[in-house]
DNA sequence: TTGTAAACGAAAATCATTTTCATTTAGAAT
DNA sequence: ATTCTAAATGAAAATGATTTTCGTTTACAA
């Protein structure tokens, strides 16, 4: 995706078009795969001499307020993103090998939650689904 | 649940049944309901008056290990965890109000496995199901 | 009753994340 | 182009969950 609309995002947020975001979102951008505050660090320190830790957490907190990154949970119980322009309710699939993460548009909750009701009486509102596996460009090579 | 059960999973794993595994078994298997470490600390210290937080933990994560105990991960980024004995995979529904876990022995992951495979070109091979609602209890008061 | 590995408490360490506050900067207004 | 101001940032410290260390205690097998 173009990082034009990230920027249009940003202005509609009032956030303001700073060379650290940008660097975050072509960085993010640049590669589908989900990062760690700590990656994206790393990777800002090359280019800026100055970049602060904070300012990335910073950063990555305030795109996902704006709905233009998402985050996951990973067994190591730390936070990663990725971007994600997608509002609606939707899931996420994640390669265990390359790390990327795709959005799964369609899933069948009304079965689960009628399977669900049923078994336990019970009223199912929201689910979080997560899947893992290997995506089409890793099952290839 | 009979305590007995968690007391032979104990036994087959040489773990001894000290006064503090005792208590936390109990104080978890008096409701189905996830507790924070720091809960079940204040409550053991009721009984106790020398419990470290550090002992809690621990022996959470032995149970865990062993197989009696699961956990969940909230917004919060905490873990809180619940006894559960069953090996199996399977999903978890959790009542918002009162916080208790029910386990859901079915999931047609199959058909979300396929729909997933077909959209991405991909290879499911996990996948995590967490769904929240109302319980049978608190939907009837 | 005794020996020993396991369990525990206390204190400190770790580590991700957040807050504070003084300084700098993007972008609107002039 | 210059100025102004709220927003953004860096540095350092704080927070808070979780883990480690290590010396002491305890469950339980012999």
């Amino acid at each position: 995706m173009s990082l034009d609309h990230y920027f249009i995002q940003l202005a509609n947020h009032k956030l303001k078009k700073t060379p650290k975001r940008i660097e975050i979102l072509r960085v993010m951008n640049s590669k589908n795969t989900y990062f760690s505050p700590q990656e994206l660090w790393a990777m800002l320190k090359e280019k800026f001499q100055k970049i602060g830790l904070p300012t990335v957490y910073r950063i990555l907190q305030q795109f996902q307020e704006i709905g233009i990154v998402a985050s996951i949970q990973k067994e190591d119980n730390q936070l990663y993103y990725f971007l994600c322009s997608i509002k609606h309710s939707h899931h996420h699939f994640i390669c265990r090998k390359c790390k990327k993460v795709s959005c799964v548009e369609y899933c069948d909750f009304e079965q689960i939650k009628k399977s669900v009701e049923e078994q336990l009486q019970s009223k199912a509102e929201t689910h979080f689904l997560q899947i893992e596996g290997l995506c089409k460009d890793c099952l290839e090579s």
